[in-house]
DNA sequence: CTTATTATTCGGGTGTGGAG
DNA sequence: CTCCACACCCGAATAATAAG
């Protein structure tokens, strides 16, 4: 791969918008917080802003984003910053591409971050994956087997994946929903529950039915991760789009009494 | 409070791959 | 061959936390 402006590595990003990318950091971070240390994290997030131009994508090169955080008054060695990048690769939270120069001379690094892959809905992901210690000695050719190994048996389950999800479904709700349950019966029934709730709401884009489903499905996740037993997801996930749009008649009410008075 | 244990960071050394 | 520019690795120094 030949180095040069980010223009041409636009091809590499994984999200639709700078909007999908931050919903998708979001997720990873819900897992990932705790597994990285303060400077570590200090690092993280300065890529990841450095990763806006074109979404999720960064070619800076280390030395720029080092001092780049010094510039905001985090004082960060390099070695951190590699650390970091090192346990991030792991996680595969991010896939790191060498570039070459014009005359084959070794060039600087694009990182691209990746989508958020969750197997399912069972919470043992953050509990187990102790990656610190001895574990820091397995080389990461075995953990890309692990990584591999897990999509595999995503892609051969009998079920159909996300993309036989009706299009009336909208694809950001869908690739939102992807990530946990990779099943387009899950998604469907999940976008229903969001059309039956706001059948009366008609002033209601399908925008911001859309914002409605990912803030309460966030929420929903967030519930499982912390070990909330749930046994309908359905129903769940109901309730919670039903008390947020509660909330929201409220505030709309307010507004209105504001307004006479 | 001081001391012991653990976690984290830093700097330097190693390896790679191509250029001069 | 050496040099450069980078990623990667390891041990010592330092910081944070627990124990006395």
């Amino acid at each position: 791969m030949k180095a040069g402006s980010i223009e041409q590595f636009k091809h590499l990003s994984q999200f639709r918008d700078i909007r999908d990318f931050n919903n998708q950091i979001e997720q990873w971070m819900i897992d990932l917080k705790s597994k990285f240390t303060k400077s570590e994290l200090i690092a993280l997030k300065r890529i990841i802003r450095f990763s806006a131009k074109i979404a999720g994508v960064c070619n800076a090169k280390i030395q720029t984003l080092v001092s780049a955080c010094h510039e905001a008054g985090h004082e960060i060695s390099r070695s951190t910053f590699e650390r970091m990048l090192r346990k991030a690769k792991k996680f595969g939270l991010l896939i790191v591409y060498n570039t070459k120069k014009e005359n084959g001379k070794q060039a600087h690094n694009v990182y691209v971050f990746q989508r958020y892959t969750s197997i399912s809905s069972t919470n043992d992901v953050a509990e187990n994956a102790k990656i610190d210690g001895a574990e820091n000695y397995h080389s990461s050719f075995e953990t890309n087997n692990n990584i591999n190994k897990r999509t595999e048996n995503v892609e051969t389950e009998d079920t159909l994946d996300a993309s036989y999800t009706s299009s009336r479904v909208p694809v950001q709700f869908r690739d939102f929903v992807r990530c946990f349950w990779n099943d387009f019966t899950i998604i469907e029934e999940l976008w229903k529950v969001i059309q039956i709730q706001t059948y009366y709401y008609t002033y209601m884009t399908l925008e911001e039915k859309t914002q409605l489903g990912i803030s309460a499905l966030k929420q929903m996740i967030r519930n499982l991760k912390r070990g909330r037993k749930i046994i309908n997801i359905f129903g769940y996930f109901y309730a919670i789009v039903s008390a947020l749009l509660d909330r929201e008649a409220q505030e709309a009410w307010r507004e209105m009494m504001w307004e006479v008075a």
